[in-house]
DNA sequence: CCTTGCCCTGACGCCGACGTCAAGGCTTAC
DNA sequence: GTAAGCCTTGACGTCGGCGTCAGGGCAAGG
């Protein structure tokens, strides 16, 4: 198959099948006119790289993966490499998402401190003094 | 005192400082000689302007905050343009981690998978079908 | 006099994963 | 014959928040 239909297929566009390609992730057979041409495996490949792109894994990421189907693999975590990848990326997940809990958690506390000192204008009385403290993120 | 100054005293950049000037979040006077002059209130802004960046909040996100600093208010989010930015952050964050807890659990599942499916090599048996299901993100 | 150290403006670099436009070619359908 | 619709390569644009030159100025200290 060409391109368009290639792209079609996996739900993505021809703009990146052509970007993969460029990366060396996903290359291409060509035709007579130069048009690439696709199989079936290439479709599979494709998926993968997708699946992997919609948990948030970089390209780069997913070339264990990719490789590990085109060796012949039932399945692109079949090999240890790709499983690596898993470990590493479920630790830079946890990592990030205890982040944005702590940070979630700093602006509940602010919009509650800020919500109350609006509510007390009136009848006036110390100041809380706000500025969430902490670095980072 | 002068942008070196200010932006050690803030933990920041003169880069930094400059970027928050061309972008009218910080604007300065100027001495005889053009440099830049700021004073304690630009440091109290300018920490406002920090902590809220610390937490994840977009340049823009932190105007409301430094704008009501400049009205003369006790504090950043003494206003309601403040807190409704404070709100939809909170949605936002809430949001994201949502996303990546989804992620991460199918990443954690996968790699499960995987696991028991190169454990049980040897033995032989039916095909695991794996493949990350979802979209998104 | 010269170095050091602060300041200035302007402008390109970066990162990722493409989007989008430009300019053109081939094939198929009418 | 020609318009439609596919394909080709190349290259610049996007988004945020600066980093990092490049090139130059001004002032104080040795």
């Amino acid at each position: 198959m060409r391109i368009g239909e290639l792209a079609a297929r996996a739900g993505t566009t021809t703009r990146a099948l052509r970007y993969y390609e460029s990366r060396g992730l996903l290359p291409a057979r060509r035709g007579e006119n130069g048009h690439r041409r696709y199989d079936e495996s290439d479709l599979r490949l494709l998926r993968q790289i997708r699946a992997l792109q919609d948990v948030g894994f970089g390209l780069e990421e997913t070339r264990p993966f990719v490789e590990c189907l085109r060796a012949g693999h039932p399945q692109g975590d079949s090999c240890p490499a790709s499983l690596a990848v898993y470990r590493r990326k479920l630790a830079e997940l946890d990592g990030l998402i205890e982040e944005l809990r702590a940070a979630r958690d700093k602006v509940a506390a602010q919009l509650t401190k800020a919500e109350l000192a609006a509510g007390a204008t009136v009848p006036g009385g110390p100041e809380p003094v706000c500025e969430l403290g902490g670095r980072k993120l």
